[in-house]
DNA sequence: TTCACAAATGTAACCGTTTACATTCATGAA
DNA sequence: TTCATGAATGTAAACGGTTACATTTGTGAA
């Protein structure tokens, strides 16, 4: 129905090549054609089909791109960065999420294939084992993973060190003076990144000398926090006085939790999170979190893909640097009670 | 690069129609031949081309999706009722944000024609005047308009009734006892739906005897709440008690500065949002909020657009039913003190 | 004026499907 | 055996662009 480069050609009197010169600024054209040509453009509304022209080119300028969930701000964020890049660089992306669902995530990609995406951004479940990247390694189909941390296969992604930030996160409760420390995680199956987050923090936990957390791996999507928070506190006296949350939305949840149970964070319960999620800062008190550049992880994911789209060989592995925000609801630990400094040893590191 | 119709053709024997009408079920083919060409495809890997497919049918089975942002959650969660419904009828998105600005809007459109996509799902800005909606008015391009809600224009469109929704907000709040009403909007100029629940919030204090309540437009995007509010709650005595947030987003905001304000949400002030985040029933205290079915509404969008698509003629209205989520964010308003009771005229409701 | 050369334009094949129409094949009836 | 018929398959023309190559046009030098 619409017009085509032929319409126009034969309304202006010259021929498809003249047309599609002058649309692609590919070739040269006398001022005077020029001008007939728009004007039979205009004319028509002519509006060039990609459709057509990724026949004809074998490129489509679009991507694919494949999260888990758009319910989670944090993935949001990362494909408002890429759509960003993208435009900016004129791409078109097509879109899903897969609700952690494996057979979700194949299905997709087989329709992004048969649209001929021209590569993929994607965070899988597992990207160690993941049918959809041993498929797009064989169609060899460019694509950068974002979120996955995979270690043992190489594979081209942007992500942030995981293990470190877990880490640092024990360490930074550590020395607020806390020892009973604790991990709430959604689905470790379902999040390559919580695991590496927990590795790193037991490690850091054991570096600063206090008991191996408690690690309590919860159901995220359908999550009733106050029921699987309650069994931990109905002891105060041996619960964590710190909680390290897998992620932003899981840490709110916690802290509301927390304060249902007439607990109060910080003072009885200091909770960090990790994400970096804006709303963590509006909320009162303030969420504490390692901050990921979510966005910019977005906009690297895409730029790295493009670059290698257009040639370029651009580095693999990209780790952009992650940060620690000390928002309100981590605080100093509770002068231990008479009782407490009986049953546990007595502190090495300072207590503010 | 990748296997085509022909190559499997000519490897089975068999000519491209055969093939065609064997992936696609089109036409008789004989068992045995059917297997001849099902070995060929798969010995070749062949995956047809949706972009040789879609210029010969000229249809995409794709879809454009165009809102302002992903940031808000509201938005996420309609684009993933969307996701579901397109993927369940094995519709393809092509997905983009305008970050409010409306030459993007139009840039969006024009890639996304230029593509070919079958319908669109967006929402705009300004619905009533809108560049946009007109261009694909004039090509003949079915969409569906999703949380705007056009009053002048006739155009297809699934939302809520905001102005019902207003008022409502603004009655459940009198009946708490509230007389001293506010609101918290973004701009308004990128909102019709929050000028509309204005509207009825207005109305509804009218109604319930209040006096006009106060409206604060704050700049959403990089908000800083407690600015925001803290003039007007130097006094607080004649500040409002309770407080409508156009969004949830804001309201969660709103919550957060009043706590570092050094006022208690609900016993000092109470705050309703809108949206029906799920974040919201997680946060201590839980928000209070008008919850619209924000999943259902894109699945129902999509439902239109793809009716639509396939010649029937469904309904270019839906409104879908909003309702009232009474968290603890909304508490009744504080007995008088003697100061106020000599201001302002008794009470006619009742208290509770 | 003629010619060489560059600039501008045109021709037609190709990209990977679908599909109307034509052809061939198999089957059962006469 | 012959033929009509329907089933199975094949042929080739679209669909809307791009582009290598061919052709025409215009220009300045000899």
């Amino acid at each position: 129905m619409p017009a085509t480069i032929r319409d126009v050609a034969s309304l202006a009197g010259v021929s498809v090549a003249t047309v599609s010169r002058l649309v692609n600024r590919s070739g040269k054209v006398r001022d005077d054609t020029a001008a007939r040509v728009q004007a039979a453009i205009e004319a028509l509304g002519f509006r060039p089909s990609a459709v057509g022209r990724n026949l004809s080119t074998s490129q489509t300028r679009s991507l694919g791109v494949v999260i888990p969930s758009l319910t989670n701000p944090v993935f949001a964020d990362a494909v408002a960065g890429i759509n960003e890049e993208a435009r900016a660089r004129d791409y078109t992306l097509m879109f899903t999420a897969t609700n952690y669902d494996r057979a979700e995530e194949q299905g997709i990609v087989d329709a992004f294939l048969a649209y001929r995406v021209d590569g993929l951004i994607l965070t899988v479940a597992d990207p160690e084992d993941s049918l959809v990247l041993d498929l797009l390694e064989r169609e060899g189909v460019p694509y950068v993973l974002i979120y996955n941390q995979p270690n043992a296969k190489e594979r081209p992604t942007v992500t942030v060190d995981n293990v470190a930030a877990g880490r640092e996160a024990a360490e930074a409760l550590a020395k607020l003076g806390h020892r009973r420390l604790g991990m709430v995680a959604g689905r470790f199956s379902a999040s390559d990144r919580a695991l590496a987050r927990r590795d790193g923090f037991l490690t850091g936990a054991r570096a600063a000398g206090c008991p191996d957390p408690l690690v309590l791996e919860v159901d995220f999507v359908d999550l009733n926090a106050e029921e699987a928070l309650r069994p931990l506190y109905s002891r105060r006296s041996e619960a964590p006085s710190a909680l390290f949350c897998s992620n932003d939305l899981l840490a709110m949840a916690v802290v509301g939790a927390l304060g249902r149970l007439g607990l109060s964070v910080p003072d009885d319960v200091s909770v960090i999170g990790f994400d970096g999620l804006a709303i963590g800062t509006q909320l009162h008190p303030t969420l504490a979190t390692i901050v990921q550049p979510s966005r910019e992880m977005g906009r690297a994911a895409t730029a790295q893909l493009l670059d290698r789209l257009s040639g370029e060989v651009p580095p693999r592995t990209v780790t952009l640097p992650h940060s620690l925000r000390l928002g309100e609801s981590a605080g100093p630990a509770a002068k231990p009670s008479p009782t407490e400094l009986r049953d546990s040893p007595a502190f090495e590191d300072e207590e503010t």
